[in-house]
DNA sequence: CTTCGTGCAAAATGTTTGCAGTTTC
DNA sequence: GAAACTGCAAACATTTTGCACGAAG
């Protein structure tokens, strides 16, 4: 039982330590995928912690303002979030099951440097997600 | 004036020529950036077109089926449009004016080989976008 | 006890659907 | 004239805002 944990990491940002917070930081930590604010209420709801849309929004809005959490934007509408503890990666969605996997490779250093130096700008964030089918739905 | 163009194309591809149509096809043509259907909107209003959300967003989604047009989405919730034709790019967002340019660069075709030998997937498109400061607003 | 967070209802976007009437071919 | 397209109203999904109550420090 390590929701001190979350607790202090909650503090040591300025946000107040409650239930439906620490939830969501410890689902975040447990998840490996980005997920989406739908997702998070149902899993945490089964954990017995009832909160609605809104109340997530804002913590997840919170936890990316204080750089906590990242927010990804898929081809879909809505926004997922991740923890941006881990190291540097990027997606691949499976467009068959929907999978989302960690990407193992990353060229874009070098690819911003050129550009940065190419076309004078500076390059502060990127995003980039591969689209196509996993080892399993290409059976 | 070679409208013509735009309704032997629509044709070719199984679509009535209507001026809504026509008019998005052109816009998209002397556009250089993508654009969102708001955009699309007030610009062919000002020639004269009128027309309304629910018509411009069948409009670029049989385009988009078509392939026709490419839908872009950046971190923002709406979508932009921009005609496939032009080869294959990637863009860059400045954070402060909003404009939107090329990137000159590419070294994604080997970073898709490579994960797709290193993790079995098999990568069908890809997207990446910069963000950050354009030559003009780091001044 | 003060400040901050929550939950509800309501609103703001962006986008889609149903349907009657109009165009295109 | 048949099939396809448009425009309006209404629905939907995601996200934000306002406000009164409740919880955290």
């Amino acid at each position: 039982m390590q929701q001190g944990n979350f607790q202090k990491q909650l503090r040591k940002i300025d946000l107040k330590a409650t239930p439906a917070r620490v939830a969501v930081l410890k689902l975040l930590k447990e998840t490996k995928q980005p997920i989406d604010v739908n997702t998070i209420i149902d899993k945490i709801n089964k954990w017995g912690i009832k909160t609605d849309p809104t109340t997530v929004f804002r913590i997840v809005n919170k936890l990316t303002e204080r750089g906590v959490v990242n927010q990804i934007q898929f081809q879909d509408k809505k926004a997922r979030y991740e923890l941006t503890e881990r190291e540097h990666h990027h997606h691949f969605v499976c467009e068959d099951c929907g999978e989302i996997e960690d990407v193992l490779a990353d060229a874009i250093p070098a690819l911003e440097r050129e550009i940065g130096r190419k076309q004078g700008f500076l390059v502060k964030r990127h995003s980039l997600e591969f689209f196509g089918l996993c080892s399993n739905c290409q059976k």
